[in-house]
DNA sequence: AATGAATGAGTATTCATTCAT
DNA sequence: CATGAATGAATACTCATTCAT
C-alpha cells in the first residue's frame, strides 16, 4: 500500500496497482449506484459486489467492512463538493462583500449539482457515522475558509461575534440550498433561491441598527 | 396503523380501552427509551418489547410492523413541538413584525428544549421513513401558519415571493435552531442565538432594495 | 431459568417451559450427533439446528453462540461422567488401599463407557475453549475427592507431597484409560488394563524406599 | 507434501534448491511464530506467508494446503523431541533397569523444553489431523524403542504382557511430564517430578506379588 | 387479548485457494 | 518461480414477524 511511489520511477505501470485502483473505483460506483438507485436498505455488501461484477472478496480485500466502503464513498463524494466550493482566493480581494456572498452562495448551489440523488441518499438516509474523523475535520475546514473571507471584510461587517455569524451563514446556505434542490426546484434553477439567500446573508452580515435589545452599533 | 385512533372519539372510555392506550403508550415510552439510550442500532422490537414489559406478541397486537411504531413516535413527538409552537395567533395582529418573528423564533427555540435527545436520534440517527404522508402534512401545516402570519404584515414586508419567503424562514430557523443546540449550545442557551437569526430574518423580510441583479420592488 | 421451580407447586406444567426444556435437550442432541457422526469440522450451527428439526433462530434462542453450546454439551458429558464417578465415600473406610485404588479405577473405566465417542470427539479433535471455569472447577472438585480419599489412608501411603501424588494418580489413570479404549481395547475390556495402572498406582503409592537421591522414607 | 524432500537425497545443491530450503524454514518459522503468538484461531495461510515475507503465491507453491504446512510443522518439531529422546543405547547394557528408567524419563522431560509454547499450542490447540500416517509411525517407532529396551532388562521385569507396559509406561510418562509443565512447574522443574514417575514405573516395573486377583509372576 | 417460542430469510464477513501476469 | 489480486463457498449470527397455546 505504501510501495505503490515505485510508479513515477518505473515506467512499466505495475498492473496489480493499476488493477487495484479500477477495482476500488468499480466498487464505489456500483456502491453509489446501488445506494442511489435501491436505498440503504438494499444497500448490502454482497449486492454492491454483485453490482460491480467483483466479488464479495474482492470488496473486502479493499474495505475492511461496510461501513469503511461507506465513509469513502461519503468522502470522495464530499471531497469533490468542496474542491466545487474553492473559494477562489486569489483575487477576491478587490471584490465587494457583496459580491463575495453572491459568489460563494453561487458556487454553494452549483456543488449540489454534483450527483443530487447521492447526495440526498447520503445525507438523508444512510444512518450518520458520526464521529468520522474527516467529516468534522471537513467541516472545521469550510468554517475557516468562510471565516477567513468574513474577516478580509470585516470592516464592512456588522456582528456581534464572527464565529457565530460564520456558524449563521454556513448552516443557512446549507439548509436552504440543500432542501432547496426538491423542495423549491424551479427558484432553484431559476438562481432566484440564489439571489434570495444571498440578499439575506448581505443583509444580515451587514448589519441593520433596527434590532430592540440591538447588538449591533 | 392509525386505526386504533377510534377510541379517542368514543367518550364512553371501555376499560380495556383504557388498557389498550396504556399499553401503547408503554411501549412508545420504551421505544424512545431504548432509541435514546442506545441508539438506532439497538432498536429492535424484541428489546423495545422486553423494556416496555410488555410481550413480543402484544408489541405487534398494536403496531403491524416496526416502522409503524417508530412513525407513531415521531408523529407524536413531532406534534408536541407543533403544539408548543402554537404560534397565538389570537392577539397577534397588534404586535410588530420584529415582536412576530422574534416570538415565533423564540417558540422555536423552546420547542427545541422538548426531549432534544430523542429528537436528535429521530432526525439524524433513524433512517427517514421520508414519504410519510402525515410528516408532509405536518410540514404544509407549519408552512401555512407562518404564511398566514406573514400575509398578516404583508404591508411591511418585500419580498420578491411569499411562498419562497415562507420557505426561506422556515428552513433557515429550523437549521440554525436544530444544530445550535449541539454546536452552539453557549448562544443557544443565551439568546443570541436566536436574537441573531431574528434579526437576519427580519432584515431579510422587511426587505433591501440594494441587491444589483434585484428582484425584489 | 430461575422460575422454573414454580413447577413443583403449580400442577399444570408451564407448558412454554417444558418445551423450551425439550427444544434444549433436542439441540444439545443433535449436536452430540453432528459431532459424532460428522465431526467437529462439520460441527456447524445449522447444521445442527437442521439436524435437530429446528430453526436456527431458535437455537441462538437458547444458545448465545456455537461456543455456549459446545460448552454446554461438555459441560453435561463430564457431569455425567464426574457422577458415574461418584466414588461411594461412605463405607469406603473399612477398605483397604488397594481396594480403594481397585474401585477407583474400575469406576473410571466404567465412566468412560458413557458415550466413548462423543468422549473422544470432545477431548481430541474440538479446539479446547480452556479457560472455562466450570472446566476448572470440576478439575479441581475431582482432585479434592481423590485427596480426600488419599488422606483418610495417609498412614498406608509413603509418598512426599500428597498433591503430588493426587496430580500422578490423577493424570495417569486418566492418560491410561482414556487411550486405552481405542489403543488396548482388549485389556481395556477384559479388565487387565485397569489391574495393571491399579498395581502401578497401588505400588506407587505404598511406596519403596530404594529410589537413589530418593525422597521418602 | 513430502515429495520435496528429495533435495536431501541429492548432494549437488543447486542454488535453487537452497533457497527452496530457506524459502519452505522461513514458512515454517513463521507458521510456528503466528501459532505460538495469536493462536490456531488465527492461523490463517495469508498471515503466514505475511508473516515469513512470502507470497502467498509462493507458500502454495511449497505447501499445497493449510493442514500440509501444519502437518510438516508437527513432524519438524516432533522430529526434533524424538531426536532428543534417542535413548542412547549404545552403552546401555551396562545400566541398572533403575537407571534405564530414570534416563528415559529425564530426556523426556528436557524434549518438553523444545520450544514448549509450540509444543502446547501443537497438542491443545490445533485440531488433531489424526490419521497422519507418518503420526503413527513415529509412535510406533518410540514404542519399539521402549519395548527394545525393557526387553533388555526383561529379567528384572515382572509384568504380565510386555506390550502392555510398553504402552503403560509411554503413556504414563507423557501424561505427567506433558501437563506437568504447566500444571505443577515447580515439581517440574525441580525434578521432583521426574523423581516420582520413575519411582513409579520402576516399581511397576520390578513389579509385586501382593496384587489380590494377582496376573503377575 | 396476551404470551413467548419458533421461524428463516437475510447479512456481514472470513479464508483457503487459484491463476493471470 | 514469484506475485498478489481475485474468488466464492461457507459460516455465525440477527431480528422482524408469526402463531399455537
Amino acid at each position: 500500500m505504501a510501495s505503490r511511489r515505485k510508479l513515477a520511477v518505473n515506467p512499466r505501470k505495475h498492473p496489480e496497482q493499476d488493477r487495484s485502483r479500477a477495482t476500488v473505483d468499480t466498487i464505489l460506483s456500483a456502491a453509489a449506484h446501488v445506494l442511489v438507485k435501491a436505498g440503504y436498505e438494499a444497500f448490502t455488501t454482497n449486492r454492491v459486489a454483485e453490482r460491480a461484477g467483483v466479488s464479495i472478496g474482492s470488496l473486502y480485500q479493499y474495505f475492511p467492512n461496510k461501513d469503511a466502503l461507506l465513509s469513502e464513498l461519503m468522502k470522495r463524494h464530499l471531497a469533490e463538493i468542496e474542491a466545487s466550493l474553492d473559494f477562489a482566493m486569489q483575487d477576491i480581494t478587490n471584490v465587494s462583500l457583496e459580491q463575495l456572498i453572491r459568489t460563494a452562495v453561487e458556487k454553494n448551489v452549483r456543488s449540489h449539482l454534483i450527483d443530487p440523488d447521492l447526495h440526498r441518499v447520503l445525507s438523508e438516509e444512510v444512518p450518520q457515522l458520526g464521529h468520522l474523523d474527516w467529516k468534522k475535520e471537513q467541516a472545521r475546514r469550510i468554517d475557516d475558509r468562510v471565516r477567513v473571507l468574513l474577516q478580509m471584510k470585516q470592516n464592512e461587517i456588522r456582528v456581534p461575534d464572527l464565529d457565530l455569524a460564520v456558524y449563521i451563514v454556513t448552516r443557512t446556505t446549507e439548509a436552504v440550498i440543500h432542501y432547496g434542490v426538491s423542495q423549491r426546484q424551479k427558484d432553484f434553477n431559476s438562481g432566484v433561491l440564489a439571489e434570495e439567500v444571498s440578499r439575506m446573508l448581505i443583509g444580515y452580515l451587514t448589519g441593520q441598527k433596527r434590532s430592540s435589545k440591538a447588538v449591533a452599533g
